[in-house]
DNA sequence: CCTTGACTTGGAGCTAACTCCAGGTGTTAT
DNA sequence: ATAACACCTGGAGTTAGCTCCAAGTCAAGG
């Protein structure tokens, strides 16, 4: 698979792609004939898991210290697990703040729908 | 209240507060003598809700403009109401994608504590 | 053979959100 | 009155995470 279809296929630019080998948030992706990519499923297995943590805020360079365990085979197991138990607990405490933020959302939007509605009935001369 | 009390009070610090105020995520704090600031009740509301939507990850420009609409007085609440829903709904959008990558993580964990307690049974000969 | 088009690299440029700093002012304690 | 201190402003500097660009390579079509 070329860069492009990949691109296509997860709404990431080649740009991006590109970046995050780079960044090493991917293992290097083989290359076929003049030094093109061609992303085998191992690598889209990679981009879809990148794309999942970086769409839920975790750090390029956290993750690039995952990769980078990883590729220093088995015996990192055990860091590897604590790295991941590290950022779920940072991802729970995260979705508790969106939750909040959420509930003061709703709260205002309630008080406007109720203010919208006196306002209305203020123009209607309280005929309903 | 100073802004360093309102800083200790709410974990921002001074350079943040006066960076929020010239962006314009907290309308003009007064000042007492000498220019200083001197934050009040309805100040500190302020402050709590730009640091919780500011948490959720909602960005210094979308806030700058609803306290700008808010400014500009209550014939702007139609507009108001409208950037909150809109905000919410991100809001929502980004605690599935938080929720998403939770899951993955946990299952990724999960995959490890299995992995880790096999090594561990291998290492033993199997004797419990 | 030459052009077109998709890819390559290394590096520069951009935006958001702070964060820091220099130079200045006003209050308070010695 | 002079030093220490907390504050002020305008502006520069920093970091993360892309995003863009120039210059080059290669395969395919006319």
């Amino acid at each position: 698979m070329t860069i492009a279809q990949v691109s296509r296929q997860y709404g990431i630019s080649a740009d991006t792609l590109r970046y995050y080998e780079r960044a090493g948030l991917i293992p290097p992706v083989g290359r076929g004939a003049g030094g093109i990519r061609d992303y085998r499923e191992e690598d889209l297995r990679w981009v879809e898991f990148i794309q999942c943590m970086r769409s839920a805020g975790m750090p390029v360079e956290t993750l690039a210290r995952y990769v980078e365990l990883v590729r220093q085979g088995e015996k990192t197991a055990q860091k590897r697990k604590s790295l991941l138990v590290e950022q779920r607990d940072k991802l729970v405490i995260q979705i508790q703040r969106l939750n909040e933020a959420l509930e003061k959302l709703n709260g205002k939007i309630m008080r406007y729908d109720q203010q919208l509605l006196n306002t209305e009935k203020k123009l209607n001369g309280e005929t309903d």
